[in-house]
RNA sequence: CGGAGCAUAGCUCAGCCUGGUAGAGCACUGGUUUUGGGUACCAGGGGUCGCAAGUUCGAAUCUUGCUGCUCCGACCA
């Protein structure tokens, strides 16, 4: 992508609404434009970085046998009346009316809607386990909406519901899913820690909370510093075998939330020198909540004795909109955003120093057509600008890698090629430096991990 | 929802106290500069001062109401 024709309106300065780090960053990087208070659109840059996430967190899923669908934002009152919720929802829900004068909700959440896709489609055990999940927006009418898209009123959200014949069977379910996203959240270069957790207003009584560490994370964390070097599940997982052991590994070890701590279990269980006090941002939650849905909605199968029985059930939950704050939360410096190349918007800013100059332009004109060959995704700052402003856009919107080419370098046949991350630069033959990328960026796509 | 604050150009802000023809920097347009970490200069365009009433000869400025946004608290993916 050419920048000069591209969409990118940058700002220098902070826009007084953004409080935290992220949030500033994703307005100045022409990420996000806010439209009303918890509402934001989501401009070029910031939903390449939305749709990267999507995409990694659905092959994740697809993995670890959840089938996509999708189900419509607004949703009859109807199906909350016959789970309690249309009354014990608050102000939160945000009900309209049609012209029919029916009663219609924009969903803040899908139980109820995948219970009845459910509960008229599979009659037999036979067609069990199954798990299906959506990508979609939903709206909670929150208090006060804040920190940007960590916490807006609409809100991209993936939520996958598990269907089992009994407890046992969606406690595998609840372990496909927990390494499933282990696998994701590393996948977008996070460390998440799975915390116990409570269950809230949609019930259950297993539970976990995934927590990326921020110094600027909205709540206090307490765990064993053994956790952030726990290892990840592998690619080739078994989702059919029994997962119950890499599920061990990341619970063994204390963890909790300071809504959840108890400070003697905690002081007891990990050593001094372990002990992990933080702040975290919460990125996930994974429920076990049985009948709760499937029993008042008569979402049942029958069992191989042919009795009727409610379907046990559990709900898996990751805020895409969230999750993109939290990745620059965990990856910034003073200058910008550091994207981790497998959600970078682009994985390389090839900058021209020189417009003017004829021999300059031809040579990056010439790179960006081999870097585009080989693969790699490049924006091209081929604007009529000064060197300066140029390497300031490049750190602000973090592009992982930038290729720097300008007259001075030319003369030795050489490109300067920096790291974002580390702020190493290389200065590399012209010959060399798409492989020199190449060597480097496939890896950090973590595709292969 | 309780408490606090803000609203003037695309962005950051000054002007308001003490009423008198609306400003700066950045951004934008045209030109000079060809500049390796937001280069320098010249010339321009752009705002019914959030909305509505009131006071006044006259309101960005004073008064009242409304709306929007932000922060702290309670709540939350």
């Amino acid at each position: 992508m050419r920048l000069s024709k591209y969409f990118l309106p940058v700002l220098k300065e902070t826009p007084k609404e953004a409080e935290i780090v992220s949030h500033r960053l994703m307005l100045r990087a022409a990420m996000l434009k806010q439209e009303a208070s918890g509402l934001y659109a989501w401009l070029p840059m910031g939903y390449r970085v939305l749709r990267k996430v999507q995409a990694i967190i659905e092959q994740e899923q697809d993995r670890a046998g959840a089938i996509e669908l999708l189900m419509p934002t607004l949703q009859p009152a109807d199906l909350w009346r016959e789970s309690g919720r249309y009354d014990a929802y608050g102000k939160e829900m945000l009900r309209v009316t049609d012209r029919h004068e029916r009663n219609m909700l924009y969903g803040p959440t899908n139980e109820e809607m995948i219970t009845s896709i459910f509960r008229s489609n599979v009659k037999s055990y036979k067609d069990l386990p199954l798990n299906l999940y959506h990508i979609q927006w939903k709206f909670r009418d929150e208090i006060r909406p804040r920190f940007g898209t960590m916490r807006s009123r609409e809100f991209l959200m993936k939520d996958a519901y598990s269907f089992d014949l009994d407890k046992e069977a969606s406690v595998k379910s609840y372990h496909r899913m927990f390494v499933a996203y282990l696998r994701t959240y590393y996948r977008m270069g996070l460390t998440a820690i799975p915390m116990q957790a409570e269950t809230g207003p949609i019930g259950g009584d297993l539970s976990h909370e995934f927590i990326v560490l921020a110094d600027t994370g909205e709540s206090g964390v307490f765990c064993d510093k053994a956790l952030l070097d726990q290892p990840i599940p592998p690619k080739d997982v078994d989702y059919d075998g029994d997962l119950t052991s890499y599920v061990n590994d990341w619970t063994k070890m204390y963890a909790a939330t300071e809504d959840m701590i108890d400070m003697d279990k905690f002081q007891a269980e990990v050593p001094e020198d372990r002990r992990v006090e933080a702040r975290g941002i919460e990125v996930g939650q994974v429920f076990y909540f049985g009948t709760k849905y499937s029993e008042p909605m008569g979402a049942t199968v029958a069992d191989a004795n042919g009795q009727e029985v409610p379907v046990h059930m559990g709900s898996y939950g990751i805020g895409l909109t969230r999750l993109v704050p939290a990745i620059i939360e965990a990856s910034h410096d003073d200058d910008g955003i550091i994207w981790p190349v497998s959600v970078a918007p682009f994985e390389l800013a090839l900058i021209n120093l020189k417009t003017g100059d004829e021999g300059c332009v031809a040579q990056c004109d010439a790179l960006y057509k081999q870097l585009d060959n080989a693969g790699i995704e490049v924006l091209y700052d081929d604007r009529d600008m000064g060197a300066g402003g140029k390497f300031a856009t490049a750190d602000l919107i973090g592009l992982p890698y930038q290729m720097i080419v300008g007259p001075r370098g030319l003369k030795n046949n050489e490109v300067e090629i920096k790291n974002r991350k580390t702020g190493e630069r290389t200065n590399v033959s012209l010959e060399q430096a798409v492989d020199f990328l190449l060597e480097r960026i496939v890896p950090e796509r973590r595709q292969d991990v």
